[in-house]
DNA sequence: CTGAAAGCGCTAACAG
DNA sequence: CTGTTAGCGCTTTCAG
């Protein structure tokens, strides 16, 4: 029950493997009658060429690898049916890794991509990335590399971000316009640019108001749920209590959240609470939270053509792009 | 800047390429010396094997192929990292296919698996599928496939799933002795054996029971949030209402939850709630939400394991093997 | 213990 | 328009 060969298809035809895979490939050269004779027996022994031996010989594969820091986060979840979406249309395939936010990982899965042979990379940093030698390496064998959301500045290649200065500036301002005066900021690792972006227009929002920023007000942390609880029990030690909390994202808003209500505290009565990244999750919680849609899906699209392009330009004048989608802030309950 | 390859470290070493390839491998006809020699020289060029031209060779890949429903539902997501983190230590990828609960799409990707030769595939089967036939023509072709959660009796394989309907008995059970009488389900497509044995679980509470089955409080949907939202709409045209869900799974029971509050209703005061499976959201919800928790983790790397082990061992004799995993009930506020 | 030769399935010059 | 030849990088007999 071996899968049938070109050879197979050239015997029975009487034809050399050549023509055939030639009028597989709907080559210009070939008859019209030799195509439709090799098609239908293709068809008819349910013929499929072998993926191995085609990259064995071009040295390109059609799968792309994807690195994201977890795929159980709802926006990283999205941002990959974005790019499948569009990456499966042109009949590639794509490899998903997780770098569970640790950097060694990420280098690990850079090099088993290598030896997979990708023909590129779409990249969202994991928290401890510090270096980004690994990705440099790729790009100096020819891979092609597209960032996204988690992106640096310490490398060269296109990036697809969210507006985060915009949406954070967005976010503060409607605190601000609510009546909130001592807004707090549980911000995010600051080697990532969404953290510092966010972080600024927070500073920005507060200064274009008229507030006066407090460094006591901003604790820093990591991404995730426990950040969010760690982050806000910082804040509690403060003599005086923030009236309002802006949380670098949505797993951060949630820690918090539950902290807050642990502590008996009321939202927003007492402290009111927005996040960033409107996972599907947010609108769950009671109150619902306030938080700064980021369009996962379109980012992922985005960042998937723009690989694509860039895979099939062999253009040596390529110049990276560099693409910021906005943000949409959506009050609800929490604020 | 073209990677290394053996006949490379050949050149330099003055060897052969066998011998290299068989250095590389450590096999025991090699002398120690030239095994020492051809290791760290391929060390120093950062040379590692070319997976594709392995593969076309040995007509094995190191790949697995992964096809889920959706991978944005936390329990696949977590299922998934079960999968990987067992897989990965045996030097293996995955490729991870989302079906969209589309019957065309899984077959499709059964097809693109094929032909990039996966050496086993691990299933969850989508709502929409009927016929196995495209995973038995895999089977036939020798390529071992294990199924989880959502499995099929129509298909002889390795599956894992948990004891839905022990876990469906405990919390109608549980409905039961918190004294609510008039207990609704919102079933799940009888296609699937996770339907089934649910429904067969809450039929059976009642009748241990001593409760009357009344058809009319069945309403049989998807496994969707807005199947949840239907079927309790559906709920809503009855003469008298239920005073408590139990719901397929959790997305099913949001999409109630949401519903019923829309409504005014009270949770647990006029209709309580439960769902199946644990999601993270389920806790934050408020009330939170009492729910059947199943061990995804460890289903992901149950089912890996088994399709390693199938994989490794090309025994004649495999005997397909059947896992039942415990599912554990957490009460919480919506009851 | 090592090497020479063949071939996995496919594509790509180069000839006709 | 079609066939011949060679080769991608690796493994694997078969000979030494």
């Amino acid at each position: 029950m071996a899968p049938a060969t070109i050879k197979d298809l050239a015997k029975t035809l009487n034809l050399s493997p050549s023509t055939v895979s030639r009028a597989l490939r709907d080559h210009p050269d070939i008859s019209h009658l030799t195509k439709k004779r090799v098609m239908s027996l293709a068809k008819k022994l349910d013929y499929h060429p072998d993926t191995i031996a085609q990259s064995l010989q071009t040295k390109k594969t059609k799968t792309i690898g994807v690195i994201v820091p977890e795929i159980k986060q709802p926006f990283f979840a999205s941002v990959i049916n974005g790019i499948e979406e569009l990456v499966y249309a042109s009949g590639y395939t794509i490899i998903v890794c997780q770098s569970n936010e640790i950097y060694d990982r990420e280098v690990l899965y850079t090099r088993t991509l290598v030896s997979h042979r990708v023909a590129g990379l779409l990249v969202s940093l994991s928290q401890t990335t510090q270096s980004l030698d690994h990705f440099k390496m790729l790009q100096r064998r020819g891979i092609p590399i597209v960032f996204f959301d988690r992106v640096s500045n310490d490398i060269e290649a296109s990036k697809v971000v969210v507006d985060d200065y915009k949406g954070a500036l967005a976010a503060v301002d409607h605190l601000i316009r609510a009546g909130y005066k001592r807004i707090a900021h549980l911000a995010g690792p600051i080697n990532l640019s969404i953290s510092k972006y966010r972080l600024k227009g927070y500073k920005d929002a507060l200064k274009q108001n008229n507030l006066p920023f407090k460094p006591e007000l901003v604790v820093y942390g990591g991404l995730d749920e426990t950040d969010g609880v760690i982050g806000f029990q910082k804040l509690l030690n403060l003599a005086i209590l923030p009236d309002a909390v802006f949380a670098v994202n949505d797993p951060v808003a949630i820690g918090a959240f539950v902290t807050i209500k642990e502590h008996g505290l009321k939202i927003p009565g007492d402290i009111a609470l927005v996040g960033f990244s409107n996972t599907n999750v947010s609108s769950l919680l009671e109150p619902p939270l306030t938080t700064v849609e980021q369009p996962s899906y379109e980012i992922g699209k985005i960042a998937a053509q723009l690989l694509m392009d860039q895979i099939q330009n062999n253009d040596e004048t390529f110049v990276p792009k560099f693409k910021i989608l906005k943000t949409h802030l959506i009050v609800r309950g929490s604020t």
